[in-house]
RNA sequence: UCCUCCUUAGCUCAGUCGGUUAGAGCACCUGACUGUUAAUCAGGGUGUCCUAAGUUCAAGUCUUAGAGGAGGAGCCA
């Protein structure tokens, strides 16, 4: 028995393969079974020339996501995706499938997250998911090879780090516990007791986002080092991003290649430094006072509302084109390609639309930003459009960030957090910095913060036992899977989203 | 919590100014075709138009309320 995975290593040998039939085509004397093993897709031919009458009539019986044997012969055929087919002589039925709901065709999202535990089998899904089992692990190569301990925090917490409001709440022999919706406390206590570490576990927030970044329950990674400054915390955020964006770019090829990701960007990501930018500094650009490259943010947007427009406009004049083709009398199978390539351009404008109307509101939004304030959304679109990689914003006034970020000596309305900022719309997918060692500075955050003093002591028993200068960040996996994948959507990189309206499957 | 949009066949959607019997593609079935890549071609029928109330001679279409969904704001990774 082999696994499709290792199909170039048999050539013109006779093997045997288990699975499912994910697609069938036929002709005369031919099925096309399109078989998947978990491995990867294959297709499998059955010539009635070839094969026994009832082999031939098996293959004919079965239906999508049948669970097959097939024995035969491993082809190289260059037009096939792996690059190889399997010549089938003999067929076994495991388990014939009813009528499957997911068809090759579309489907809405309600659908499909109704089907997630099908939805899943599917080819996009299965890259998808591929691809977050090697940035786990590529993830967890990086840490290692730097000398870092993984340490996990608890997930039952008697206390919430920045405020209850977006807690799950729930009991512990009889006690009022927390889902954590963050290890970085704990993670600072075992840094200084293992130097370097790193937490990677699952995490919940309460708040009723439906967006297409946010998640319920997500899983983050949470390194924090002993003897770190914001600097050192950059440069590491830096190195690591790089290896883990070339370890995708060099394993994933055939996945990035099924979701049709264009990969130019992440030899760009390698090799180019990720600009560095004092809050101050990113304010100037987000209000197009200062100028990157030569343009403002102004210039820039604008450019980019009138391609939108003017592609909008090339996209009608197709529709009218084939609309007219089609008023003039075509094949019933011509008609059909271009209603279903009208129907298509339709949502491809729609999108289109959407688009031309957000960027004049992201563009006053940027103009208006108030210095002092969060970034929203927007904000980051804009600042990220700006630049082809990630993008570091640190030195943030302190009123914003959590309690237990170090202040700037120097400029004491500062905060020594960075947050990094995606390219290509995704935002923010890693918050951190340096931590506060100052014992005082910390109680009177916490005070100002209003948050339970009692439960902090511990927290603070690692300022009053040999504090050292110390850093670290959060990575949200699920952003970093989106924005590698370019996801339009963050509840397809896990394999059962949970977020607000949705708990099963 | 707030704002905007959506709900019509198993799936994806169209349905004009309120007007006759509710429309298409796909899926499915039958047939044709010896290499298909979402195969193609011919034929075959499918409806609680989300629910309730209202306006009207007449409601898929208009009004109100409710349910479910999507996107966004806030908040964040």
């Amino acid at each position: 028995m082999i696994q499709i995975r290792d199909f170039n290593k048999h050539e013109n040998e006779n093997v045997t393969v288990q699975g499912w039939v994910t697609n069938k085509r036929s002709s005369k004397g031919l099925e096309f079974i399109i078989l998947r093993d978990g491995t990867g897709f294959a297709q499998c031919v059955v010539s009635e020339e070839v094969v026994a009458t009832k082999v031939f009539a098996d293959a004919k019986l079965t239906t999508q996501e049948t669970s097959v044997k097939l024995s035969g012969k491993i082809v190289k055929d260059e037009r096939q995706i792996g690059g190889y087919e399997l010549q089938i002589n003999d067929i076994e039925i495991i388990s014939i499938a009813e009528s499957y709901p997911i068809s090759n065709k579309e489907h809405g999202v309600e659908f499909l997250m109704d089907k997630r535990h099908l939805w899943l089998r599917s080819k996009r899904q299965w890259a998808i998911m591929q691809i977050r089992n090697k940035i786990i692990f590529s993830i967890h190569k990086f840490f290692q090879q730097e000398g870092f301990v993984q340490a996990d925090a608890p997930i039952f917490t008697g206390n919430a780090v920045e405020g209850t409001t977006t807690l799950f709440s729930t009991e512990f022999y009889g006690e009022d516990a927390y889902l954590s919706q963050s290890g970085q406390l704990y993670g600072e206590a075992m840094a200084m007791a293992l130097g370097k570490i790193y937490t990677f576990g699952p995490t919940f927030r309460a708040e009723k986002s439906k967006t297409r970044r946010h998640l319920s329950e997500f899983w983050m990674i949470e390194p924090e080092m002993a003897f770190y400054d914001l600097d050192m915390d950059m440069d590491l955020i830096e190195q690591f991003i790089k290896f883990v964006t070339n370890e995708i770019n060099e394993t994933c090829k055939a996945e990035l290649e099924i979701i049709e990701r264009d990969t130019t960007i992440f030899s760009k990501i390698v090799e180019q430094k990720f600009p560095r930018l004092t809050y101050d500094h990113a304010v100037k650009i987000l209000k197009g006072e200062e100028k990157v490259n030569g343009k403002t943010t102004i210039e820039t947007l604008e450019a980019d509302l009138a391609e939108v427009k003017a592609n909008i406009e090339a996209l009608n004049k197709e529709i009218a084109e084939k609309e007219v083709a089609i008023e003039a009398g075509v094949s019933k199978g011509q008609r059909n390609f271009m209603q279903n390539k009208i129907d298509t351009l339709k949502n491809d404008i729609k999108d289109l639309e959407v688009k031309a109307k957000n960027i004049p509101e992201w563009l006053q939004s940027a103009k208006d930003f108030t210095y002092g304030t969060d970034f929203g959304g927007s904000d980051e679109t804009v600042i990220t459009r700006m630049f082809d990689v990630p993008v570091m914003v640190y030195n943030w006034p302190h009123e914003i960030k959590a309690f237990y970020m170090k202040r700037d000596a120097g400029s004491p309305h500062l905060a020594k957090g960075v947050d990094v900022l995606a390219p290509e719309g995704y935002g923010e997918i890693v918050g951190g910095g340096e931590r506060e060692t100052d014992l005082n500075l910390l109680i009177e955050k916490i005070n100002e913060h209003k948050l339970p003093m009692s439960a902090f002591e511990w927290y603070l028993d690692l300022r009053r036992f040999g504090s050292v200068p110390h850093a670290g960040f959060g990575l949200g996996l699920e952003r970093m899977v989106a924005w590698i994948c370019k996801l339009p959507h963050i509840r397809e990189t896990i394999p059962f989203p949970r977020m607000y309206g949705r708990l099963l499957p």
